[in-house]
DNA sequence: GTAATAGTGTCTTTCAGACAGTATGAC
DNA sequence: GTCATACTGTCTGAAAGACACTATTAC
């Protein structure tokens, strides 16, 4: 009962706001998530990805949780085992956008449902329905995942949704036995690592609903706007504002900073998000309204 | 840039229901938790603790999933870093208690309210009184996580109260600085098993309020009581009846067999889990209704 | 003026919390 | 009969969803 020799890595997603829409950090040159040795020097696996995206960015990450820890077998094609233990990072304050940062929906098209669900309809819906015909279970399974049949859509299922398309071939990391002729629209990349993102998706997305982590990725101070176009970005689907602002005023989450910033149409009043809650209340987040009606 | 040679292992917290209390799989001769290498033959770390939990006790696991990964240096005091993945595990029916399992609450007897707080009062929170003394920001904390100053005792922060006991050098594994002469009471585990014990606890009461992986603990058929009752073990928490039953009702979580079961008072009727509910609804689960009055 | 975004007030429906009361067994 | 558990019906208040309306800027 020997261990067999292991390599493990810290594999990170890095998100960010850039102009508003929610992006994550690769190579510069490949589609890839960032990844790092764990080397002799690290204290713990937080410290390997802080250092090293720090290191590599020159930003810091505020909030950071983990992930997944994957070990299948033959992930990198390689013989040798490797474990990869996956990091969200969330960073704070981006200006313009750089190469290295690339924005969600660029990989995920259907999962940005705010200007009404077209790639939906257009593109993902027409191509699983061969798929789903095959056999009873699959109607369901994709009803509930893409809110078809008057069902709902579910930001937070992300990942559910990237693993039916994957089954159904529909991406051109789908293995050869099922992979279709002509994919959904979506960048692919490296590996698996479209996988991770979709995790970090879903995460994310699951986490605002009760953690005020959205905070971590606007800056200092901002308008009500803001923090609802931000909220929106990431769960990919517009909320109904007055109460998005309601729910936002009775959980005490932000106070006014006394500033104003103007914004093409009435000026509107700057915001600070109150840190104190973080020890107030450890159930506090920032809930999703119902999807706003068109 | 070389990665350090690397040892993996899995560490399970396997649940399972003993007499209606919850208990955990541990070495039959220490209070530890079972551990096992990652071997070449093993096609994911899953199928690495369920060949291996199979192995050592012949039973199934129903519900798996990953818990937390660690891999802090010298967790185990050796110089080499282990890279731990903590899965936890739950397991259906289980008549008599062997040697093996050990009841949650002899760990952590605070965690246990459904007879009142004697241990919370008794022992806990006159220890932990001196320790908040030392800092205004300790107060805060011990009141939201112990849910003293009339705030409202929180299940699932499990973790969290091992973890100000830790610091308060309350619990006997505390680092030798911080250490009291009296800890609060509650059986040690070996090395760090206590905190993923913690993790896995407070993970499990977390996921019963959206999840219905109550089931999982329980027989094919049982009684609202019986199902109740595990909630209430498992929560460490009495739940109101009424508001309980309409709840697993509205939901339809369950549906009656026809058979009946006798328990002392009027017969119960006996039900099963509706396994349809998994795929109908990914957002199902057994709420907890507000703490019975007393 | 219009267009655009910011912000307030209020109605309605749904649902969680709480309580009262009935039913059926063992003894 | 009493005790104990099982089960049903209903009231109430809080909160979510939805709508109508006013406010302040740029043009």
């Amino acid at each position: 009962m020997t261990s067999e020799p292991i390599a493990a890595e810290v594999l990170a997603v890095i998100v960010a706001l850039v102009d508003g829409e929610p992006c994550v950090l690769t190579l510069p040159d490949a589609p890839r998530l960032p990844a790092g040795p764990v080397l002799p020097g690290h204290r713990s696996l937080q410290t390997a990805v802080r250092s090293w995206v720090e290191e590599q960015t020159g930003l810091s990450v505020g909030y950071l949780e983990q992930l997944y820890t994957f070990a299948d077998r033959d992930r990198e094609g390689s013989g040798a085992r490797t474990i990869s233990v996956s990091y969200l990072g969330l960073v704070r304050g981006l200006r313009a956008r750089s190469g290295r940062w690339r924005a969600w929906y660029s990989f995920f098209p259907w999962e940005d449902q705010r200007a009404g669900d077209t790639v939906l309809t257009g593109a993902v819906a027409p191509a699983l329905r061969t798929w789903v015909r095959q056999a009873r279970a699959r109607r369901q399974r994709c009803a509930i995942t893409f809110g078809l049949d008057g069902r709902p859509w579910q930001p937070d299922l992300a990942l559910q949704r990237y693993e039916v398309l994957y089954e159904a071939g529909l991406v051109p990391e789908s293995p050869d036995e099922w992979r279709q002729p002509v994919p959904v629209p979506g960048e692919r990349m490296d590996g698996d690592h479209r996988r991770v993102l979709a995790t970090g998706v879903a995460r994310l997305r699951a986490k605002i609903q009760y953690r005020p982590v959205v905070f971590e990725l606007l800056p200092a101070q901002f308008t009500l706007g803001q923090l609802q176009g931000c909220v929106e970005a990431l769960a990919g689907q517009g909320v109904h504002t007055q109460n998005f602002r309601r729910l936002v005023e009775q959980q005490h989450l932000v106070e006014p900073t006394g500033g104003q910033a103007g914004t093409g149409g009435r000026p509107a009043r700057l915001y600070r998000f109150r840190r104190e809650v973080l020890q107030e209340r450890q159930v506090a987040g920032t809930k999703l309204p119902t999807p706003r009606t068109r």
